[in-house]
Formats: C-alpha cells, structure tokens, sequence
DNA sequence: ATCGGTCTGTGCGCTGACGCACTGTCGCAC
DNA sequence: GTGCGACAGTGCGTCAGCGCACAGACCGAT
C-alpha cells in the first residue's frame, strides 16, 4: 500500500497530503458492495488506490446505468467539496482492492484546512463534469460494441490487472443493453483475438487493438484529465 | 430590468450582490448566438435574465446535442468556480433576451472575496452535476417524444412566454434525433391540442398536458433544482 | 454421478429510429 | 404577382437493439 496511491492524494503537498492521510482510514472494496445510495446522506468518501467503483444512476424499471467511473484517478464523495452532503449517485464496487476511507465530518474540516486539497478536488470536479456530458452524447449515438470496448479499456485502465471479474448479465446492465446485445459484441471482440472469456472472467488480450475498437470517447476522456490533473 | 433578475444572484446578500453586480454589465443574449465554444478559454460568464441558453456538446459528425440548459435560474461559466479557465460546453442562445455579464478576471476577483458567492454557485454545480447524470439516462432510454415535451416545458419555464422561435430542424439537433422524427412527435402534441405551431413559431397551450406527456426527468431536475437552490 | 444454479449462445418477430428523397406550404423580397 | 428560400409533411427500405424463449455449457455441492 506504500507506493500504490491514491492519484489525488499524491498531488497534494507533503503536509496537506499528511494531515489527510491521519484521519483517513483503510478499507476494502468488496465486489459488488453498494457504497452510497443516490439521495441518501453522505457518509464517508473514499479515496481507491487499487479497486474501482461505477458511479451508476437508476432510471425507472431499469436498475441502473453506468455514467461513471472512480478508481485511482479519482474520489468518491466529490459533493461534498460542493458542500453538499446527499450522494448524487450509487457507487457500486466494480473492481475489489483497497482505498483509503474518510467520515464525512472530518473530510469538510480537511477541506476547510486545506486549500490545496480544495484545488485538486475542484480540477477533479471538472474532469467530471466533462465525462459526464461526453458520456450523454455516447449513450445517445454510439453503438454496443464500440462502447464494452471504452469500458472494458476504462476497467482495465483502473484494474491494474489484465484479468477482471464480469459477466455479461452486468456489463449489459452497466451499458443499459440487453445480455445478448453483450453477448454479441463481445463475441466479435473474442473472435478478433482483443479479448477472452470464460464464465465471467474477462481477460484483456490486445490491448491496442482494443483502443482502436472503441469509440473515440475514451481518448477523449483520458485527454481531459491528463490536461486538468498533470 | 429591475424587478426580473437572476436567481443566482438573488441568492447573495445584498452586500455580495451589490459587489458583483458592480462589475457586471448588461448584456443582449441574440438568438442563435454562440456565447462560447468547448476547448477554448473562458472570457465572461453570463448570468441571465429573460433569454436561455443551451449547453451543447459536439460530437463527432453530429453538429451538437443539448445536454443542459442555462437560463434565469443558473449562469454560463460555472468553470470559474472551479478555477478552470476553458469551456467545457459549447453555449448557443436559444431564447433571447438579457442578462449580466462579467469579464472572466473580474469574477474570478468576486469569488474570492464572496464566500457567499462560492456558496451559491458550489450548490448550482451539483445541482448541474446530477442534471448531466440524469440526462445521460434520459438519452438512453426515453424516446423523442416525451423528450421532446420535455425539452419544450424547460424552454417554456426560462423563456417566460407560452411561444417561442424554434424550427423543426433545431429540436432535431438539440435532441439528437432526425427532423422528420420531430415532425412526428410534434405532430402528435399539436393533434392533442397541447402545443401549436406554425412555420418556426411554438405555442404552448396545455402546461399540465405537457407535462403529463414528457419523461419523468423533468419533474426530477426541478425537484433536485428546488432542493438545493431554494 | 447427479443435480441445480449460473453463465453463455441462438433464434424469431417487433419496433423506434435512421437515411434519403420528394412534395407541399408558407412568407418575404423583388 | 412571381419566385425563391425556409419550413413542414410523407413514403420507403434498412438497421440496431428489444423482448422473449429456449438450448447448451460449465461448475460446485450434495
């Protein structure tokens, strides 16, 4: 856990960075837990260093649809840098691992303590914002195929790993298709050698191969982010 | 100009008030106006008045989709406030109208002195935040026309008139979808008597009808709007 | 060794939206 | 009043994705 960080944690200056680190505390993302719950107070946020967590929004009859992700890039909890403590979003583990935890109470007293904090979650905040609208045009005019690409890139990206746990019932719910729409696509992905699975264990084979199957909106979110948090 | 302001800036005691809109001068929202252009620096923020103005994200070879809208209950240039100087969004006038403006550096100066301000417009971001979400969903699943009915109850609530200019060919390319895909849903909230149009004019004649026609996302925003801002 | 549950693959009819092309209509300008 | 340009309506073939249903494959538990 000594040189695996949290991205956001390490842009901080050493003193701001340490006076954080003492009233958070480790925890462990299990897969599938529900962090927070959309509309529910806000408890603690939380700071991965190897997991990963979707920001997912329900919809009526659908249980959910993917509008995020957070994983050693990011936080989650940003609301609270708004000084808004209801959580805008479930948070739904998606890659176990660790991350670092913090109450709620004692992070806004970090915030007020640190204004460099305050400015790295700010540029975060924005990074968001701007996955949030692309992630709107994406959901509108991109097709399956090149969209399980962006995320199987987006969970790798994050996973630290070339392997990952999912099945195609929970991409398809991540993406809002159906299974089969998943079943198809990753099945082209699987015969172009990008990918393998077997019961629910993906495997990343090529990943440039990968980059050049998914839609464009993955190029332009990690362009975003390194422009606003280098 | 004296009784309708921004609510935005209603919010703020009237010693911040004063302050900001000291350094605020007015300014003639144009209809089909293009305020400001994603990726470029950001020079004003507005804060309007009467007019609105449609937060539009390009992509690829669509010419824009709408995936907010800024009229007197919100501001264009909210980025400030996260000390980030580039436009996230294109911002097209879409009603016309007035409202203030103010130089980029000049409100950058306001922020720092006005806690209040940063309080207000902290609030007014993640009230956006989970409009984006939310829209993201909405893209997906909903089809043109309760989108559309949506799109026309949020038009109607900033343009402070039951008629508006908008063509066809515009709903098309704010909601993504093709003309002739307008021409239908329109069609049929015209033979339901809820709206009327006539080459470019829009009429609305049943509120209540509207809103029984248009997705649950409306009612959403409002509620997340009212909770936050009031 | 069998069973049951989970995961993946396939088939079929349907539908909302797409792309394209053409027609009709209205209103302003000359 | 004629003509042009902008706006709206209609038709037709195509397609991605949907809903549903069922069949096969794998794996662990009893």
């Amino acid at each position: 856990m000594a040189t695996a960080e949290n991205h956001l944690i390490e842009l901080l200056p050493r003193r701001d960075r340490q006076r954080l680190l003492s009233v958070c505390e480790p925890f462990e993302l299990v897969i599938a837990d529900v962090l927070c719950e959309r509309g529910t107070p806000t408890r603690h946020v939380y700071f991965p260093i190897d997991g990963f967590i979707s920001l997912v929004t329900p919809i009526e009859n659908h249980p959910g649809l993917e509008v995020g992700m957070v994983g050693r890039e990011g936080m989650l909890g940003f609301q609270l840098t708004l000084g808004v403590a209801i959580e805008p979003l479930r948070g739904l583990v998606q890659g176990p691992g660790n991350a670092w935890r913090v109450g709620a109470a004692a992070f806004r007293r970090e915030l007020a303590g640190s204004a460099a904090l305050r400015r790295v979650l700010d540029r975060y905040l924005f990074v968001l914002m701007a996955q949030l609208a692309a992630s709107a045009a994406c959901l509108r005019f991109h097709l399956v195929g090149p969209r399980l690409a962006r995320w199987l890139l987006m969970s790798h990206d994050r996973a630290h790993a070339d392997q990952f746990v999912v099945t195609h019932e929970f991409l398809a719910l991540m993406l809002g298709v159906r299974r089969v729409g998943i079943t198809l696509a990753a099945g082209a992905l699987q015969r172009a050698r990008l990918i393998e699975y077997r019961r629910g264990n993906l495997t990343v084979l090529d990943r440039p191969g990968l980059e050049a199957a998914a839609c464009t909106c993955y190029a332009v979110d990690r362009k975003v982010y390194d422009e606003q948090m280098r």
